[in-house]
DNA sequence: GTCAACGGTTTTGTATACAATTTTGATTTT
DNA sequence: AAAATCAAAATTGTATACAAAACCGTTGAC
């Protein structure tokens, strides 16, 4: 009745958890990849022998990895058909960004009001990162800050499932995000946002936290004609 | 004892394209159903052989069935391990109905600006259905115009990803949902307040509709104690 | 007595074989 | 010529076989 307290393999078993399973998980995020940088068009259909070969696995890990994409919305399984890839279209997109929006808007309102003082800490360090990424200039590193930056937006949340749906979203929409950075002057506009969130959060303002993360995820103005040239350009190109 | 897990025959005059893949969608919703009423405990694993006799299946369409219900948050998969369920905790609880109200609310916002005069009037007539169903007294006839009423209310977003969103999450919610509906005036409750978003989208307050719609979902006073008491009455009662 | 190592057993992960369904294309009918 | 028909081919869905890893009780060393 008491065994339960001893674990035997307890030392070694931290690297034995995460080790297996991997397989359908790579093939998942090699289709992503594939399917954003326009290997696969929109309504492409993914043939489960040809990938099959590709990635030398057998159509099980495949399928798996298949079920991982339609969860996430990149395919659509339609039954006894096969795969069949979504691009999301413009207006998706804008809806897409229409609820991140209000997911970030969110998580800003409940940092502002339960955000410790050494996540806050945090969250100025990583805002700092940020800004010394912008003087770098290299939209790169500044995309990975950035990404921190929100990431732990979200966990300020303090509700752990909101900021894992946040995270969700956020990944989805990661590949469109980057593309948005790389406008003239577009991370130092970035900057400034943050560092409104910031102060907001700071200053325990949860509406203006909240509107400040609004407006910096909001695709509105100029955004929105960046986003759509964007498309239309990733468009052109279909295979990188 | 097993009934529940009993599949429905397949019916085969059925010529649509939608036929097949039924088969781990059905054994996901028995799963889903049977982890809800406590057949399987909190860390409970999902013996696959187990499971594929009472299926009569093989492991196959199982595991697919597997990886649904872990994207759904029902079970986690452990890589080499199994698949575990995971019961929501009543923090998580709280959590994802935090984020469920922030949803509503913002549906309720955009549909206060958004919706044109046929949808309002589809949405006062679903409305008047509750109020139906509310002088009739079954709770369970009031749980379903409950439904449309909500599902309205995503429609009428005019953001269809933002819908699809709320559902899932308002899916997952349901079974906790419904246990709400069945105290002492919830029901009146319950309609005082489809009245009040109602009004306010008519008005097309889009203020007063989200309020109206977060003080709805949101569990807070009456509502906290009334969730915990019967997430431990649910905990008493293991197998229904 | 505790801990580590070990081998049999169980369970999961993957490949392959098979069944069922859809697609395709040629042929026939109107 | 367009539409319907139908059988062959291609493709997906499912079952089973096999490989690899995890679990478990035992044994042995310290």
């Amino acid at each position: 009745m008491y065994t339960i307290l001893i674990l035997p393999n307890t030392k070694k078993g931290v690297k034995l958890h995460a080790m297996k399973q991997r397989r359908a998980n790579q093939i998942q995020e090699a289709l992503e990849h594939a399917i954003f940088v326009g290997e696969f068009s929109d309504g492409d259909r993914l043939d489960e022998v040809t990938l099959s070969n590709r990635f030398n696995v057998s159509r099980t890990p495949l399928r798996e990895a298949f079920q991982a994409l339609a969860a996430s919305g990149f395919v659509e399984l339609q039954p006894g058909r096969g795969a069949f890839v979504r691009h999301p279209s413009p207006t998706e997109l804008v809806e897409m960004f229409e609820v991140m929006a209000e997911m970030e808007s969110f998580c800003a309102r409940l940092a502002a009001r339960r955000m410790g003082p050494e996540e806050l800490q945090e969250f100025r360090k990583a805002t700092d990162d940020c800004d010394i990424a912008r003087e770098g200039g290299d939209p790169d590193v500044y995309y990975w800050e950035n990404e921190r930056f929100h990431a732990l937006l979200y966990q300020a949340s303090g509700n752990s499932f909101l900021a894992s749906e946040a995270a969700k979203l956020h990944r989805r929409l990661q590949p469109f995000r980057r593309l948005q950075l790389r406008g003239r002057g577009r991370m130092n506009q970035s900057m400034d946002e943050h560092r409104t969130i910031l102060n907001a959060i700071d200053a325990g303002d949860s509406n203006a936290a909240a509107a400040a993360a609004r407006d910096h995820v909001s695709v509105q103005g100029e955004k929105f004609t960046d986003l759509m040239s964007n498309i239309a350009r990733a468009k052109e190109k279909p295979a990188a």
